[in-house]
RNA sequence: GCUCGGAUGGUGGAACUGGUAGACACGCAGGACUUAAAAUCCUGUGCCCUCAACAGGCGUGCGGGUUCGAUUCCCGCUCCGAGUACCA
């Protein structure tokens, strides 16, 4: 509701409610507002805003919002009269059912989350997060400096605009190209190439976004007929369309320069489309296209001769004095669509009068999702909401049908965390002022460009309106790997349109034929074999599925990727707790290795653990098992093995490295049992320092010990005297290869040192009687013999 | 395609700042205890040559380089994983 009432004033540089949008309008019209804003806004004065109808007015408004509406495209499915996201589609047709799957635009809440694309951006700076996750949101983000130039439609008062980094190469335009989703395709479409465009329309509709990306190697395009006019030199230019053009970024057009750009050149040369030289520089685009900077323009008219940075400049101030451009910055990061055709999210608390959305009001909240007869899209294909009878605000004006993403609530939960019973707020301002932010934040690499940047968003929202006080969300981030799981595949096979059919083919022989590959829960399969009865019953779409088997056998594929409900390939940890225990779980899951590595899923090592706990319960008892301890003082070596865990542990802790701990752990544990401790003031420490990470066997021993409150007891203090040693055991070697370890007392100088080795007769024989070139010493480390 | 990450024995991994590669576990093999099994304990286990020991050679995805010395640094690849919007 906030951000449907807020507007950015790019002035400010902050979000503002938008009731301070409405008395600037009133007071001077829009020409001097600077905000974050749709495009296409025309000016008005203050006399023109206030002869506007309510619902102009709010029409105007929703173009500021900073939620609002917004034509985006689907995929949409009309076979199972829904919208689908992107992994749902499988080479065009949607994974569950195999049906044709295509391109529609439809009116969809969005956020302008790209209003603080600056400020997400310098945001990065401030915080401790991974390299690879800031340099992921940055290149996400994308800021890329350059112009936008308006090229003139031949014979019309309409022009195109363009936006480009490299507006010293415009005197190279050979063509233009936009996307054949663009709104003045149709009318730019001459009757001669009509057949040609609308058959290139349906082609591309075809195609997700993913896989017009995926293929960079075809270069497709259609003329529509129409020319614009290069502002800088008056020439005719004609206007293509290609699906390597986006819609969605920037204007949804781009100026071609073969010479200076590798997919403008292939362009030129497969449409026989002219290759014009800009640069002295560029020697080769006879073979290839050239990004140079570098040299002198050519064939450029007024900016022949200069240099790359003297004609940006130059030309910056042309296209503005001639008011056909600007310089401008750009910003690649699209505004997120914040609607879902689902039934299971909040609903969105808009209803509908006169074409017009309205806010509930803040009293009327919550609003509660409607019952259904069923989780489907209707048969019209509506969002499951339109099946609730009466889903009407006051019983007269229609209902959102759409609901929120999950993003709608992983963007701030973490404030419900610091004041969880609040009926009233979200948090209290007292609790907010306290906890402030998220010390440390541990999440996997996969959010890195959704949750973590929406977060990021909203929480600098949030401080706009003075709702939170801290400009980030998270202050230290690490990334901990995730476990994956193995997913199975089954193949279905495609007939000649590429439609899904009703067999599937066993993994060996697929090679034979046009396949999609499913996932197919893996608790159906057993050693890749699948189990085809359960597999009839699995999901209906199935029941009749008929099967090429190898051997009898239907054999399924195997990868491994994250592990996800949409890929059927999750294990649930429950059975394990139920025969090792929660600690041995925990303290498996750290001996897993490093945490910022993925790996899959697997517990043949989980023996280990559960041996390492048994035996730290053994330190503590008699052969009988009955627990005992002594108060005799401990040895030299038994406060030798505690204190070298001591060490290690603290060491661990702070670099998040907790597989090492579980491993010095297990050395720890062997070396008391080998010296047959019993003594109470190193069996004390040892649930201490265990207690983090196998917590409720550590809890257990401290009551057999006597004690209480072990969360609270302190930490042991390192001592470093009794880890101290006066002999190092130097490995010797020659010329690089270790060839033997020989025991020097580590008071000796380089000096004494390089004698003693000498002097060592099983040296003298390694050396072959050859004199030494050069020594290298390097105390408490090596000794290494050059000869 | 692009952005980011990863690769070390049969397996998970260790080696923190360029200094003994394979710690600690799993697995496997052999043995002890047991009527037997489970549990526990002991020994061995990177690969190659060798009956074995001694000794030797090769080894950190691949190919080069820097260095007395490289799993670690540099250049060029391959494969695997995550994200994805052909970003003008």
């Amino acid at each position: 509701m906030q951000l449907f009432n807020a507007w950015y004033n790019l002035e400010s540089n902050q979000a503002e409610n938008i009731q301070s949008l409405i008395s600037l309008f009133e007071k001077e019209g829009n020409s001097q507002i600077k905000a974050s804003c749709d495009e296409d806004i025309e000016i008005f004065s203050a006399q023109d805003w206030k002869n506007f109808s309510e619902k102009q007015q709010q029409t105007l408004l929703l173009k500021y919002r900073l939620t609002y509406l917004k034509e985006s495209t689907v995929n949409w499915c009309a076979a199972l009269g829904t919208v689908l996201a992107n992994d749902e589609v499988k080479d065009g047709f949607s994974e569950r059912g195999g049906h044709p799957v295509e391109q529609k635009k439809m009116m969809q809440w969005s956020m302008r989350i790209s209003a603080y694309a600056e400020r997400l951006l310098q945001g990065l700076d401030t915080i401790d997060w991974p390299e690879p996750v800031k340099e992921m949101q940055r290149n996400w983000i994308g800021k890329s400096v350059g112009a936008s130039v308006k090229f003139k439609i031949e014979n019309t008062d309409n022009s195109i605009e363009v936006f480009t980094t490299r507006v010293d190469t415009i005197f190279g335009v050979s063509f233009l190209v936009i996307a054949p989703e663009h709104e003045l395709v149709n009318s730019l479409t001459t009757k001669e190439q009509k057949n040609e465009i609308d058959n290139y329309i349906a082609q591309t509709k075809k195609k997700s976004e993913l896989d017009r990306m995926a293929d960079t190697k075809t270069t497709s395009g259609a003329f529509t007929g129409s020319y614009v006019i290069n502002p800088a030199n008056g020439e005719k230019v004609p206007i293509w369309i290609a699906d390597y053009v986006l819609a969605g970024y920037g204007t949804g057009a781009v100026m071609g320069v073969p010479s200076g750009d590798q997919r403008d050149w292939l362009f030129a040369q497969k449409f026989n489309l002219p290759i014009i030289q800009i640069l002295d520089s560029q020697a080769n685009i006879a073979t290839e296209a050239e990004a140079t900077k570098e040299g002198k323009y050519i064939n450029s008219d007024f900016i022949n001769g200069l240099t790359y940075k003297e004609a940006i400049e130059k030309l910056n101030l042309w296209l503005e004095t001639q008011k056909v451009g600007k310089a401008k910055i750009n910003y690649r990061m699209r505004d997120a669509i914040f609607g879902r055709q689902r039934y299971w999210g909040e609903p969105i608390p808009v209803y509908f009068k006169d074409g017009l959305p309205h806010l509930i009001k803040e009293e009327e909240l919550p609003l509660l999702l409607p019952e259904i007869d069923k989780y489907l899209p209707t048969e019209t294909g509506e969002p499951p909401l339109a099946r609730a009878e009466n889903w009407t605000y006051q019983d007269q004006a229609n209902y959102e049908l759409s609901t929120m993403p999950g993003w709608a609530g992983s963007s701030w939960y973490w404030y419900r965390y610091m004041d969880a019973q609040n009926e009233n707020q979200f948090a209290s301002p007292e609790s907010i002022a306290y906890w402030k932010d998220v010390d440390l934040y541990i999440g996997g690499s996969e959010h890195a460009t959704g949750h973590l940047l929406y977060s990021r968003f909203w929480n600098k929202f949030l401080k706009d309106l003075g709702y939170v006080n801290e400009e980030e969300p998270f202050k230290k981030l690490i990334n901990q790997g995730m476990i994956q799981g193995r997913s199975n595949f089954v193949y279905r096979v495609m007939d000649e349109d590429g439609k899904g059919t009703n067999t599937l083919v066993s993994a060996g022989l697929r090679k034979d034929f046009k396949t999609s590959a499913l996932h197919v829960d893996v608790n159906i399969v057993e050693n890749e074999i699948l189990n085809l009865a359960k597999f009839k019953t699995w999901r209906p779409e199935f029941k009749d599925a008929e099967f090429i088997l190898e051997n009898g056998k239907y054999i399924c594929g195997v990868e491994v990727e994250k592990m996800s409900k949409s890929k059927f390939n999750v294990v649930n940890p429950d059975d394990l707790i139920k025969s090792y225990g929660a600690d041995t779980l925990r303290m498996y899951e750290m001996f897993l290795g490093p945490l910022e590595q993925s790996k899959p899923w697997n517990t043949n090592g989980i023996e280990g653990v559960f041996k390492f706990l048994r035996k730290f319960w053994r330190l503590y008892h008699n052969e009988s098992w009955v627990f005992t301890v002594s108060n005799e003082k401990p040895s030299k070596e038994e406060l030798k093995a505690l204190h070298k865990i001591i060490k290690k542990v603290q060491e661990d802790i702070e670099r998040f490295s907790f597989n090492t701990s579980v491993s010095s752990f297990m050395i720890a544990v062997n070396e008391l049992t080998d010296l047959k401790c019993k003594s109470r003031e190193i069996l004390e420490n040892m649930v201490i320092i265990l207690s983090p990470y196998a917590p409720h066997i550590c809890e257990e021993l401290w009551h057999l010990l006597g004690k209480e409150n072990l969360s609270y007891a302190q930490f042991p203090t390192f001592n470093p005297s009794y880890l101290e040693e006066a002999e190092f055991a130097y490995p010797i070697s020659i010329n690089g290869k270790m060839k033997m370890n020989l025991n020097l007392s580590l008071s000796l100088s380089e000096n004494e040192a390089t004698t003693a080795v000498l002097a060592n007769e099983q040296i003298q024989k390694h050396l072959e009687g050859k004199t030494p070139k050069k020594i290298i010493f390097v105390k408490g480390k090596i000794v290494n013999i050059v000869i």
